[in-house]
DNA sequence: ACGAAACCTGACACTATTGTCAAGTATTAC
DNA sequence: GTAATACTTGACAATAGTGTCAGGTTTCGT
């Protein structure tokens, strides 16, 4: 259970075209350059990101990609979910059964409900938090994040689709 | 970001172990049996967990596996933890810096605070969940992770090491 | 002592993930 | 219209994770 390269990296690329803003056009080149990943690398993780509908293409000489939404708008959850498998795929039980028809475990089975807390505890921060709260000093995260830690975090909050931004938009002073 | 096989294997086998008691020997041929895996592969999550010190082997013809600690003082943390890589690494950001010597972010990177976050959470639901708790009827696992869920997860309590079974010890009833 | 049952070990095949390469298409500047 | 820049795509190589195999050692029952 870790977080794979994928994420790693796709997040922080993404990361770079939120520091951009929405309208603005960053190339694969200058991502890559930043982050020291091969421009084809950088792209296979955007063209993931494109086809999900985050971030949009312009092409040609002064082309790149952006993002589609703001900053504010866009969910680490969102960042996460197209770039692999998540978590633990919805009945596990069923994925998991070793060479028997059904799980040996299955009509009483002890393991699924932590993995499900678990994932409930994941998504809610996932859901949580956004591109601009990442974008602020790694001091002002911190603090965030940990007033989110001693939140409840199992209760799935719906995300909102247009949530105005939980956090002050301190995200700009990370921009320069 | 998902749970690996040999995570959610070596968790069923070694609450295989759990079901028998302290020390009682299972064989690794009955295992295999229960959990529909080959002998050789369900011997090899085993030794995993022997070298970490969680089981003991008994070698001869009633030989097999056993616990060296009850199930109440096994906890989730501990079985997961031999299996594999976890979450994430110590300083992640020296782990993935792609190809330059620093990440890019250092001095200012956003992502870092949220990966803590998360693997504080994940610990903490790890750390309280003993081999105890996940062999109670599903339903009850069920209600006593709902009870988690609403409380925080981000402060790290510390994990006693003889802990007093935070849950009523209902355990033994499913073990017949 | 002998053989059967069961653990022990390292090497190997298989598979999924990571990351690269090459040939292509679209757009802009001149 | 031509060249330069940049996105698009699919195939491939390198690596890590998953699972198997074969040959060995230990213990017990007879």
């Amino acid at each position: 259970m870790k977080i794979s390269k994928q994420e790693e990296y796709g997040l922080r690329c993404i990361l770079q075209l939120a520091r951009a803003g929405v309208g603005r056009a960053v190339s694969v080149r200058e991502i890559a350059a930043q982050e020291g990943l091969s421009a084809d690398y950088v792209t296979k993780l955007l063209v993931t990101f494109r086809r999900a509908g985050l971030i949009e293409s312009v092409r040609g000489i002064n082309g790149g990609y952006c993002l589609r939404r703001s900053a504010e708008q866009i969910h680490l959850s969102d960042v996460l979910r197209p770039l692999g498998g998540f978590f633990y795929p919805k009945d596990l039980c069923s994925e998991y059964p070793g060479k028997l028809e059904a799980c040996s475990h299955v009509g009483g089975c002890g393991i699924r409900p932590v993995w499900a807390l678990l994932a409930r505890q994941i998504y809610t921060t996932l859901n949580r938090t956004t591109l601009a709260d990442m974008l602020m000093e790694e001091k002002e995260v911190e603090q965030l994040m940990a007033s989110r830690a001693s939140q409840p975090a199992g209760s799935a909050a719906p995300r909102p689709q247009v949530p105005a931004s939980p956090t002050p938009a301190v995200a700009a002073s990370a921009a320069g």
